[in-house]
DNA sequence: TGCTCCGTTGAGCCTAACTCAACGAAGATG
DNA sequence: CATCTTCGTTGAGTTAGGCTCAACGGAGCA
């Protein structure tokens, strides 16, 4: 019944870097994990064959008779395998799912994080097209769309909330000392006149009148404005993270109103199970799920 | 600094059997785990690399241009580790390491492990010498030796405890019914005179006389006796668990006397390192720990 | 003699991968 | 044509292999 008798494969990777580099070390650095977890693995792998594969020493590695065998074979080996995954997108050339989000969304939140895509799928990609019209979304002219939803399940349709609709106020930092509500021009977008209102109430701050202020296309332009110094703008939480990080704004009060509505992906459900969907689906939730963790503006500036 | 981008190894491997034998159900037998297993690592592999590479029918799998690709590669890269595998042996022969063992342990625990052995680490060979004299067992004329010692550490020796020393009283099932500890036949063995007083005391029955009845040059031919039907012998619980499964003895008692001593395996401190060395500590330990869960004698018959 | 670099290791944690059990779909059988 | 069997999938929960962190020891270097 066993028709091949096979190491640990993860500890034959370790190994075979390790030994590709003569060094513990590298080996870590190539692969992505610690100088502790490489040493460890080429152990449990010295010890599930029998013979050191090593001699160490201070200076470096140095291969056994074995460990140069075993280098060889798990060399050619892995660059077969990976080569055939090469040759596999060949077979199966790119996928290419046409993709709708809204445009804020797109920008702010999508677009950073498409490296990281294309690096871990490079199989998959991505049509991105952008509306800041929530209705323009909704056809089927799109595989797949990105828009703002509650959790309500919708018949026929699949629905993966992705990041939580919170909004925030922000302003230019250098109107931060001294800011008053009362004084304080508020920017308003014309896709949401409720927004001001609604935080305001929530926070329980009082201003003569919620809705008096200039009003924008979008919540891009009004942050926008923000930054400039023209008032105070209700921003969404997850997507003004680099703003206030790089300082172009500061938020002038801590509340953050939360909604029921989210940054919702939507598709058909009858193609839940094709993998491309599912490996959208699920960079989409990885990265949905480090939010905060590291912004991809940071670590990739 | 990424040299090579290869998916989940483990969830490659599951792929490969399954596309080889165009089967879940029958590459989960080749590789000792449940068809979940698999179906999830194939699935897993899917999303990896966004492909579609099955179609699945109730009949059995169907490979898509992809997978056929991915198979070729994966299965040619296999085949290049595992012959990799089989050169490296040649390149290091076998290991011969020679152990000295106490007999009774050799042939009750030791030897119907040995197939388990030379199936996991076919680059480690045993020489098994034993003696019923723990005396020979000391000297350096072994690379390492399983012999009965406490837990105290023994300059210069590395020393592994396996198998707790813990005795049980046995007899013939036929004498079972109307035993009676004051008319049975006491089995002595001659190395270990004290172990009937020291078990009847911690048992807390009294008999005439402790000390009385035939005396065996070993534990093993008391046991022989016992299973003859010539009277009640003290058994090592692990080392008759066999006997006992299979109806050659049975105990006439609940009691068990555990002791401070254990068959422990001992070997030069120096070598701890040696993969040799390491792949024996592992493999004996972990049969010790696997002990009663199931015996190779009634899964290997 | 002290510094730095490198590999190792003890302790503890985390998550990928596994098991179990239940389920639905597609032949096979009577 | 109902029933049974086989096979792959999947939800829930568990486990252990592999990882990190931090501390350590030995070898070369200043």
């Amino acid at each position: 019944m066993t028709y091949r008798r096979l190491p640990s494969l993860v500890a034959l990777r370790n190994f075979e870097a390790a030994a590709r580099h003569r060094s513990v070390t590298r080996a870590a650095g190539e692969l992505h994990v610690t100088p502790g977890a490489v040493s460890r693995g080429v152990r449990a792998l010295e010890e599930e064959v029998g013979t050191a594969l090593f001699t160490r020493s201070a200076a470096g590695l140095v291969l056994t008779p074995a460990g140069e065998a075993l280098l060889a074979a798990s060399k050619e080996g892995l660059d077969r395998i990976a080569a055939g995954l090469v040759a596999m997108r060949q077979a199966a050339p790119p996928r290419r799912l046409r993709i709708g989000a809204y445009t804020l969304f797109a920008s702010r939140w999508l677009i950073p994080r498409w490296n990281r895509l294309r690096e871990s799928h490079p199989g998959l990609e991505l049509d991105l097209q952008t509306s800041a019209d929530p209705l323009e979304l909704l056809p089927g002219a799109f595989d797949a769309v990105i828009a703002v939803a509650d959790a309500r399940p919708r018949l026929g349709l699949f629905s993966l909330p992705l990041v939580p609709i919170e909004t925030m106020p922000v302003i230019s930092p250098a109107l931060l000392p001294g800011f008053d509500w009362h004084r304080a021009t508020l920017l308003h977008s014309r896709q949401r006149p409720d927004d001001w209102p609604r935080w305001l109430a929530a926070a329980g701050i009082e201003v003569p009148d919620p809705t008096r202020g200039p009003r924008f296309e979008s919540i891009a332009l009004a942050l926008d404005a923000a930054a400039e110094g023209l008032g105070v703008a209700l921003a969404i939480r997850a997507l003004v993270g680099a703003d206030i990080a790089a300082g172009r704004v500061a938020a002038p009060h801590p509340f953050i109103r939360s909604t029921t509505r989210s940054f919702t992906l939507l598709h058909d459900a009858e193609r839940k199970a094709d993998p491309a969907f599912a490996a959208l689906r699920a960079w989409l939730a990885t990265e949905a799920a480090r939010e905060g963790i590291d912004d991809p503006r940071q670590t990739h500036p």
